[in-house]
DNA sequence: AAAAATTTTCAATAATTCTTAAGAGCAAGG
DNA sequence: CCTTGCTCTTAAGAATTATTGAAAATTTTT
């Protein structure tokens, strides 16, 4: 369940917002002007609604002080403006707004902009960079085709399987411990339970077929590829 | 890896820049001045930050030079500015900047202005309006007369369809998840459900006939054109 | 203004992938 | 030769993701 959080200080706007949002499922969490966004921030919110006319901070400089946060550099941020002259400040100042949303704002507008600007946001994040093609012994790997060839042959490997292979293909010999694995490959964020890491190399191994041994268990500790030939 | 290609005379400030952007990951090569920027072309940087004022050569006339390289023609070239007139400068002289920060430059900014402008380059590269003819299998794509034909028999390609079919047939075997074939078909303020884009691609599968399995789903990632064998 | 065509959404179902858990296997140490 | 601590293998069922059919909404054509 995603996260949102609404800024705005009329709470009538707010109320209504928030009613729409939490008919489709997402957890809102509310701050009434820039500062308490700021504190509110702790709570991890996955995306930010942002009006601009506040009292204390207004949404621009909220949004360029969120925007200096590291953790919130991708957070999309959503702005709802009352008055069209503010879409061009927006535009303006690149102060990393994702999209922006005219008042008055309906119901079906609004659900459609959050949930594709969260779409975007996850999408960018599953593109974290390295390299398109790697090569690595009787393994090919092209990340752009999400492709795999075994010593010429194609094969298909599942998203996790090749996540996994990929990631290990870009630090040969370096060991992993599931644990860090489980972070790179599936995100801070995730818990599943180690051994799923097991079941994946497995399945890994599997296709490498004969160079299976390719991938080594390095007992208590994890798993690495094979140094170089 | 991205490679970055670094121009300024100041050691502090190369020096400064250079660890900021190598904890990032991006592999930095540096030139002391225009003309050490211009010899340093042959390792094609994928991005340009460039100083104004610098010896030799300045930034401007620099700029110049690289955009006159067919090679180099949509490489992002970002200035680094130390007065505010440089600015509407550059935006004066019309030569090919992409982007500016402003110093002093924050590690934050920098980042974040390169990545953005890397982005930016990598999906306008895709946009680049494509071939008029486009064969690939059995399909013939004629995108000035919207015509498509499977195996030489004419098929009728609503818009939609014809732009998805178009997009994949240009960038064959490549992936392509929902959310960039909406952002590259459909548009960036575009704001439609996501699973649209199944709907479309089942029914370019449909009129594919028997060779429906051209347009191949990668599960959790999204679709691609076969791979020729 | 009606009809036709296209595009989009929705919900049910299908297909695939992922995760878990439990027992087997295996090597090292006592 | 048994125990311990880890890894490997399996297979079931959870969870996720894709496909499908149908209808609503939109756009275009007649």
């Amino acid at each position: 369940m995603k996260k949102i959080l609404l800024v705005d200080d009329e709470p009538d706007i707010v109320e209504f917002l928030k009613y729409n949002l939490e008919q489709q499922n997402f957890e809102v969490i509310v701050g009434h002007n820039g500062e308490e966004a700021l504190q509110r921030l702790d709570e991890k919110p996955d995306l930010i609604l942002l009006d601009i006319m506040m009292p204390k901070l207004d949404g621009f400089e909220t949004c360029k002080r969120i925007r200096e946060i590291k953790e919130f550099e991708n957070v999309p941020i959503v702005f709802l403006t009352a008055k069209a002259g503010e879409i061009d400040e927006i535009k303006g100042l690149e102060l990393g707004a994702s999209d922006y949303i005219q008042k008055p704002i309906s119901p079906n507008k609004l659900i459609a902009r959050v949930k594709s600007n969260l779409r975007k946001a996850e999408s960018s994040n599953l593109r974290k960079s390295g390299p398109i093609k790697v090569k690595y012994g009787p393994i090919d790997i092209n990340k752009e085709k999400y492709e795999v060839f075994i010593d010429g042959e194609k094969k298909v490997f599942p998203r996790k399987e090749f996540e996994v292979l990929y990631f290990l293909a870009n630090n040969p010999g370096r060991v992993f411990g599931r644990e860090i694995l489980l972070k790179e490959v599936w995100g801070a964020d995730v818990y599943v339970v180690d051994r799923t890491v097991d079941v994946h190399v497995r399945k890994i191994r599997e296709k490498l077929d004969k160079h299976a041994d390719l991938i080594e268990t390095v007992k208590g500790v994890g798993y690495r590829l094979k140094s170089v030939d």
